[in-house]
DNA sequence: TGTTAGCACTCCTTGAAATCGAGTGCTAAC
DNA sequence: GTTAGCACTCGATTTCAAGGAGTGCTAACA
């Protein structure tokens, strides 16, 4: 991309913006000239703008109306233009500091109140445990025919299941499977534990009995429960209604339903964290996006870190002409808070889920 | 209510309600006098339109308008006029079939497959356990400053929580614990564990220390889980933007914001699941509704029994002249597959939440 | 050479007026 | 009790003109 625009230029193109993000209209040469401190004519304007057009930076709806940002616009926006800006985010640190117990509502609260404050749409992933590894598992006896698996990972995320028996399993026999499943798997980052892995468990166990291997099967799903589809959490999605420019029938209704339905979101976060080492915060225009529902959206995307190689993903979906500044220092502190949040009950209850 | 309504009336009344569900426009005379069977001219119809009117069963927008149904006249229909037919839900059949092995990937199917069917909004919440007893509960130790607490409850429904310890416990003193509770505390309905109680047990355990006390305590947290609070999924809320009378902007940013809170859907299941011991199919229609947002729309529940005292709610969000005949009768049908479905797989894998 | 005023032109928006048409209520006849 | 006929109502749709914001171009100016 070339980057050879004027000071006086960039000054334009960054009023466009701003301006637009506030009416959502498109803006006139005379509005501009009025709302910068060029001091320069409503022509003068004219013929920079002319030029931006050309350039691509700038969108005239049709002849005789003012113009837009592109894409490429927001782009050169987001990479050079905005500026930082410290605002604080008083609502969130409250969130935070009043004890929320289970991870599930912090998130819950997190979407809800980044949503209300930012007026456009929200998402939050929960956290995955990429590279935890095995902490803890036992069988214990429930009654006659069933047992209890219990599996307790790195970050403290218990995950558990009831296994049914055809025959009674004697209580000798479900010790030595502990010591066994122990001493062979603690230590072990989750995703190792294979099926060949378990076909040596198997082995080693003697296989007395098909009842001993079938358990160890049912071990081996507890641990490996579906790690790759991911939770989400939304919310705010109604705020498209705020924008006319999303609120149309056919795109709120396209909107709304990609954040009920949320696998594709869920591709989207997926997408995010294997695309960037970087754990910054990542904003996608327009079609940069893989969902083509989202077309006229912008999306702005940070990893939060919880330790131990667990993270999560927030994003906020709005319009094109969302408030960028606003939206990427909210995450920004967000994360900061998320983080810390975390790390403080860290070792405080979690729910399996 | 007066019922002294002439067949011919009743006829009348429930030609308009059809025609108005399919249309959603006020319907006349005309199309009346030529939709029904009845072979009487428009003339006719109007003077018997005219006596409807006086008598509250449809409403004339204004003056030279067709009519359209009141609650009343809506009330009428489902209660009286209402014919059962037998359709097949063939697709909801195939999806019980298709071994589901989480129940929440099950209900969130449910309420899938039943917006599609029916296109309207839909809910289902998870199924509670009330009166369900404790059948199985163990104290582990996970590492020397951890403890997990594990409880079964009838209906194979899990909880469990990490236990953080000031100081180390001894294998003697856990396993005197695991004996103290599952002694005391096992087939006890789980809202009979309170603070009483627990207090009991700290008694005879002689509370050596605070250590025990503390984590007596967080055992019965983990067994008291937010009871209250009852977790629901929807489906189809973009639903209500196919019927206009539902999706101006405003109308349609409330609905969807209530099903994507669920705070509200909640408390009607509750009131619902109160209100009726007859675990039947209910209708509410407009006002009879306790939410504001949704006097304009009506709402058809059904209450489903998984054994053991589990029983869930499903419900069908949409406009007054929904079809009722089609939501009744795939709601009762699919009582009778989802009672089916989880009796088959009772004793398969739940996880807790 | 860059800036500015002026002007014709485009095209969307707004609002008023005209038209349309579905539906009603009433009356008179059957 | 039923029906045909007719005047009337009133929202919806269409049409049309006026208004206005904004542009591009040209010519003058510093």
């Amino acid at each position: 991309m070339e980057d050879n625009l004027t000071d006086r230029k960039k000054k334009i193109l960054k009023a466009i913006i701003k301006t637009y993000m506030e009416t959502g209209e498109p803006v006139g040469s005379r509005t501009i000239s009025k709302y910068t401190d060029l001091n320069v004519s409503s022509a003068t304007i004219r013929n920079e703008m002319s030029d931006l057009t050309d350039l691509g930076y700038i969108i005239q709806p049709h002849t005789s109306a003012g113009r837009i940002p592109s894409d490429k616009g927001y782009r050169l926006y987001v990479d050079e233009l905005m500026q930082e800006k410290e605002d604080e985010i008083e609502e969130i640190r409250n969130l935070m500091i009043e004890k929320t117990d289970k991870m599930e509502k912090v998130l819950k609260n997190v979407a809800k109140v980044l949503a209300s404050n930012t007026n456009y749409a929200t998402m939050i992933s929960v956290p995955q445990y990429s590279g935890s590894k095995l902490k803890f598992i036992q069988l214990s006896r429930v009654n006659e025919l069933q047992l209890v698996a219990v599996v307790v990972c790195e970050g403290n995320v218990i995950r558990n299941q009831i296994i049914d028996l055809d025959e009674e399993m004697d209580d000798e026999t479900i010790l030595k499977l502990n010591l066994l499943l122990n001493t062979n798997l603690n230590g072990l980052p989750i995703q190792d534990i294979n099926l060949g892995m378990i076909a040596r468990l198997k082995e080693q166990a003697g296989i007395h009995s098909g009842l001993v291997a079938r358990v160890l099967d049912a071990v081996a799903a507890t641990i490996q429960v579906d790690e790759d589809d991911l939770e989400i959490y939304t919310s705010g999605a109604t705020n498209f209604f705020k924008y006319p420019e999303l609120s149309d029938k056919q795109r709120a209704t396209e909107l709304i339903s990609t954040f009920e339905e949320k696998q594709q979101l869920a591709d989207l976060v997926k997408e995010h964290m294997s695309d960037s080492e970087n754990t910054g915060v990542q904003v996608y225009i327009g079609d940069e996006l893989p969902i083509p529902t989202m077309k006229d959206c912008s999306v702005v995307t940070a990893t939060y870190e919880l330790g131990e190689g667990m993270h999560g993903t927030i994003g906020i979906v709005g319009p094109k002409r969302m408030d960028y500044e606003n939206v990427v220092n909210n995450l920004k502190t967000l994360k900061v808070e998320l983080d810390q949040v975390f790390r403080k009950n860290k070792n405080d209850n979690d729910d399996s889920q």
